[in-house]
DNA sequence: AGCTGCCCGTAC
DNA sequence: GACGTACGGGCAGCTA
């Protein structure tokens, strides 16, 4: 039967210009887009298909905006940076021997639709390949045995029976287009009934049949989302014809001779040389173009193309990396003696614990895997106990065959998160030494703006490859089996591919990450180290005084209850302090006060800020505001914080998230110990729970101003330069710069004006934020801005460089070389591109603060442990190191750390420390 | 019952 | 629209 293939040309070429990061070629022209349709098609060709066409959409109006006027009125222009490679795309599809359809007034889906259908029913085979669901519509049985199916070459899946479709949709796929015209598509600006997603489209197809069926039906649908339908009636009908695709579309004969030409190597050569398409210009025999010794010389420049972002690509996965590994369950000593050969052999390996419980410092090894080589790996459990489980080796007699290479540093480890693993390990008795390399803080260090760095996630990204997930063999939420209780089949399947995926994918990370030395530098010289340095800090954990703590709880209770009690009187009836609505409603719909604020979706918002400005109108808000900041400390606070402290140790065991903040800075949680009260008394007294044991006391270091600090180091402005060098306080000193005066005599306020004006700036605040801040005038705020850069000139060209460096490079980076990519810097949205112009000054000087901070911990530590226990790290809070010491090394501890934190950098200003000790941490401060 | 989005508030 | 980076509690509504 013959073949054809018609490529949703449009489609792919959104798709991979999003998804994959802004590249250029060494001429600086984007290719991002380019190379993932490239691939794209070159993987089509590998099927041989008899015909295929490559559809785009033509400019110019279609009958749907004659239906519709709206109809995609929401889709910006095309970006710049797309609409410049879709001449290149043309001549690589060309010269790849695709016909071309571009056809004036239709879309490319209308095209394909025609021409699919059309093919199918004289007994044709047609794929269609496309990254849009929408197509599923046109599945259906042919008289002809002709059949159609739809490729995702982005995401590998195929649709290709009603069956399929059902899977995926939950309708049939005659029922696909009801669906859309019920869901609505937001890209396309077709709106449909409100809260409907494919769960409920689906529910009420399967229930009525059809789109006509549930409109029939329509007073039967109760609650809100009954309503929205009814609201949205009048529109269904309209809806349905937007996302029916055409099937008649009057097409000339061009349009039918679909016949693959050859491709043309020659010129398929100099474009893919031309884009740096390397891997496909091997595949035609080509030779890439730089040499072992140029490449060295350009690497950090424009060679490879990457400039731009100084990310390499995500490289088409390279087919085999996806490919599923051979995996081995070990349950014998004949067994194990070949892998601990392997092990003994290899000069590094990868290796995953498995546990029965989230929590490291609690949780049981079940079985551990390991990998000496991509595709292969090996499961050995231990601990799995189910009626039938197999007889295991002995826990510690693996354990003990492990231990000697686990603490053999010249033996490199290759883990994800191997934080957890080193806590698992240590629990059981295994020391690991030479930890040396994981994949999460590779792509962490490579791309922290991405939001994931879990196994899952990168698999799929860089080797375009489906991890067996833990939910997959152990369930979920409710349904969810202790590891232990995993068949060790399931478990092997699961475990013994994490070490093979954490081999491959480092394979993959780590030439992308030594292309870039400073990136490079970051990783090895503070990510990797400070590895364990976290997992001591988290393991040592915290004291803390529970019974100190439920005594605030009672006595918070009680005040809540009195502010709950005063409130409702007045008001009249009883409502909920805790419910945003309910108080909206009292306050607004009820009592009539005047709405001030809102919130981002446009409601009347009940914050602090709104309850403030309504505080002389009623007395209610200033009730709720007493009750509100109650509630927030002994929720999250005093009544949270006993719960967890570990019953084994008796203290907590804070965890911190090292790829957590894209600035570089670590994330504190369950529970999160980086956000404790201390501006309020009443925050402050939770401190005090924080204690030190008999005989050791609470050491706190903070660096003072160490972002203005940074600030100042990398404007150069000379101004704040002198400040910070004379030791001044800063703020009062700016304050004396921009109003005019003697240091003794600038007065609070102004004190307090200069303050929020210095932070503000770190920021990227502007005008109108400082004047909500002071509570003035925003002509006056801006004078003050205006007055702050005529003395302190050096920041503002810092402020605008650092734009401007942002937009051209597509990233910022700290002192030491970190890097954050600005996804939005080029955005057609102005909010989302503000957004990131600020995150863009804000980010050197976080993430440089982030860096030295690390950098300090790393050296405090290594120095502690030679000091023998006398004094331990227990919490870090972005700019303070919390340590207990013995109370006879408290004076060495903070001469010692102090000494390490200010030379943890060498800037153009010093680096102060203020150190403070007592018996709690309140008392530290 | 579990998940998700929203609103709010704590830290640096 | 308007100040960067986080985590988390309670509510409310949706999903399973």
């Amino acid at each position: 039967m013959p073949r054809l293939v018609l490529i949703d040309g449009s489609s792919y070429l959104y798709r991979a210009f999003h998804a994959l990061p802004p590249l250029t070629n060494s001429a600086g022209e984007p290719t991002g887009a380019l190379f993932g349709v490239v691939n794209m098609l070159r993987a089509t060709l590998a099927e041989q298909p008899d015909c295929a066409a490559f559809v785009v959409d033509a400019p110019g109006k279609t009958f749907r905006d004659d239906l519709y006027p709206e109809y995609k009125a929401n889709r910006s222009a095309m970006p710049d940076d797309l609409r410049a490679q879709v001449q290149p795309m043309c001549e690589i599809v060309q010269a790849l021997g695709f016909p071309i359809l571009r056809i004036d007034g239709v879309e490319a889906d209308d095209v394909i639709g025609t021409l699919a259908l059309e093919a199918a029913r004289t007994g044709t085979d047609v794929t269609i390949s496309t990254g849009d669901k929408d197509f599923a519509q046109l599945l259906q049985p042919f008289e002809s045995g002709g059949s159609i199916r739809l490729i995702n070459t982005m995401s590998g899946s195929v649709l290709d029976t009603d069956d399929s479709v059902m899977a995926k949709f939950g309708v049939h796929a005659h029922q696909i287009v009801d669906m859309l015209a019920l869901m609505g598509d937001t890209v396309d600006n077709v709106k449909g009934v409100d809260k409907c997603g494919p769960k409920t489209a689906a529910k009420w197809l399967a229930e009525y049949g059809s789109l006509d069926g549930v409109i029939t039906n329509v007073e039967k649908i109760g609650g809100k989302i009954g309503e929205n339908l009814r609201a949205a009636l009048p529109r269904l009908p309209l809806n349905r014809e937007l996302v029916t695709i055409k099937t008649d579309v009057a097409l000339d004969s061009a349009a039918h001779e679909l016949n693959l030409r050859p491709r043309d190597v020659d010129t398929l050569k100099i474009l893919y040389a031309r884009y740096g398409f390397n891997a496909a210009l091997k595949e035609l025999g080509g030779t890439p173009p730089p040499s072992a010794s140029e490449r060295k010389v350009s690497m950090r420049g424009t060679e490879a193309g990457w400039a731009r972002t100084g990310a390499a690509p995500v490289e088409p996965p390279d087919e085999k990396l996806g490919q599923k590994g051979t995996y081995e369950t070990i349950l014998t000593r004949e067994q194990f003696a070949p892998w601990l050969a392997k092990l003994q052999a290899a000069g590094a390996f990868a290796f995953d614990t498995e546990t029965d419980s989230l929590d490291a410092l609690c949780a049981n090894l079940v079985g551990l895997s390991i990998a000496t080589e991509a595709h292969a790996g090996a499961y050995i459990p231990f601990g799995h106990d189910y009626p039938g489980a197999p007889a295991q080796l002995p826990r510690d007699e693996v354990l003990d065959a492990l231990r000697p290479l686990f603490a053999d540093a010249s033996k490199k480890k290759i883990g994800q998160h191997g934080k957890y693993d080193l806590h698992v390990l240590r629990c059981h008795g295994v020391t690991v030494h030479g930890y040396d390399e994981d994949t999460m803080l590779e792509s962490f260090v490579f791309n922290a703006g991405a939001s994931r760095h879990d196994m899952d996630s990168l698999a799929k990204r860089y080797l375009g490859y489906d991890t067996v997930r833990y939910e997959d063999v152990a369930g979920k939420g409710a349904k969810q089996i202790p590891f232990s209780h995993v068949s060790v089949e399931d478990a092997t399947r699961y475990a013994a591919e994490d070490a093979d995926v954490v081999l491959r994918l480092h394979s993959v990370l780590r030439p992308k990450l030594a292309a870039e030395p400073s990136l490079d530098a970051v990783y090895r010289d503070i990510e990797i180290p400070l590895v364990p340095v976290l997992e001591r800090i988290e393991a040592n954990g915290i004291l803390v005084d529970a019974a100190e703590l439920r005594r605030q709880s009672a006595d918070l209770g009680k005040r809540m209850l009195e502010a709950q009690q005063q409130a409702i009187a007045l008001a009249g009836r009883t409502f909920s302090l805790d419910s945003p609505k309910q108080v909206g409603q009292l306050l607004f719909d009820e009592l009539k006060l005047p709405v001030q604020v809102k919130t981002s979706t446009g409601q009347p918002s009940v914050n602090e800020e709104a309850l403030e400005a309504l505080a002389d109108l009623h007395e209610l808000p200033k009730i709720i505001l007493e009750y509100r900041g109650l509630a927030k400390l002994r929720s999250t606070y005093t009544d949270k914080l006993p719960d967890m402290v570990n019953p084994n140790t008796g203290r907590v065991h804070t965890s911190y998230h090292q790829a957590g903040a894209a600035t570089g800075r670590l994330a504190s949680s369950d529970p999160n110990l980086q956000n404790i009260p201390i501006r309020t008394d009443d925050g402050r007294r939770i401190r005090k729970a924080f204690i030190a044991p008999e005989g050791r006391r609470i050491v706190a270091l903070d660096y003072s101003q160490i972002e203005l600090r940074i600030m100042a180091h990398l404007s150069e402005d000379p101004n704040l330069l002198k400040a910070f060098g004379s030791g001044a306080d800063i703020h009062r000193a700016t304050a004396a710069e921009v109003f005019g005066k003697a240091m003794d005599d600038v007065s609070n306020n102004e004190r307090r004006a200069a303050k929020a004006i210095n932070f503000g700036l770190m920021y990227g605040m502007s005008a109108f934020g400082l004047a909500k801040q002071l509570g003035i005038g925003r002509g006056e705020a801006q004078d003050y801005i205006a007055l702050y850069f005529s003395r302190y000139p050096g920041v503002r060209d810092y402020m605008e460089r650092t734009r401007q460096d942002a937009r051209d490079k597509g990233f910022v980076e700290t002192v030491f070389g970190r890097r954050l990519h600005l996804e939005n810097i080029h955005a057609r949205n102005q909010g989302l591109r503000a957004g990131a112009e600020r995150a863009a000054i804000n980010a050197p000087m976080q993430g440089t603060a982030a860096d030295i901070v690390k950098r300090a911990m790393i050296q405090i530590d290594r120095w502690l442990a030679d000091v023998g226990g006398r004094a331990l790290m227990l919490l870090q809070v972005h700019d303070e190191l919390v340590f207990e010491a013995d109370t006879a090394f408290v004076d060495d501890l903070i001469a010692g750390a102090t000494q390490r934190m200010a030379a943890a950098a060498e800037l153009r200003v010093p680096l102060l420390v203020d150190a403070g000790t007592g018996a709690n941490w309140d008392e530290a401060h």
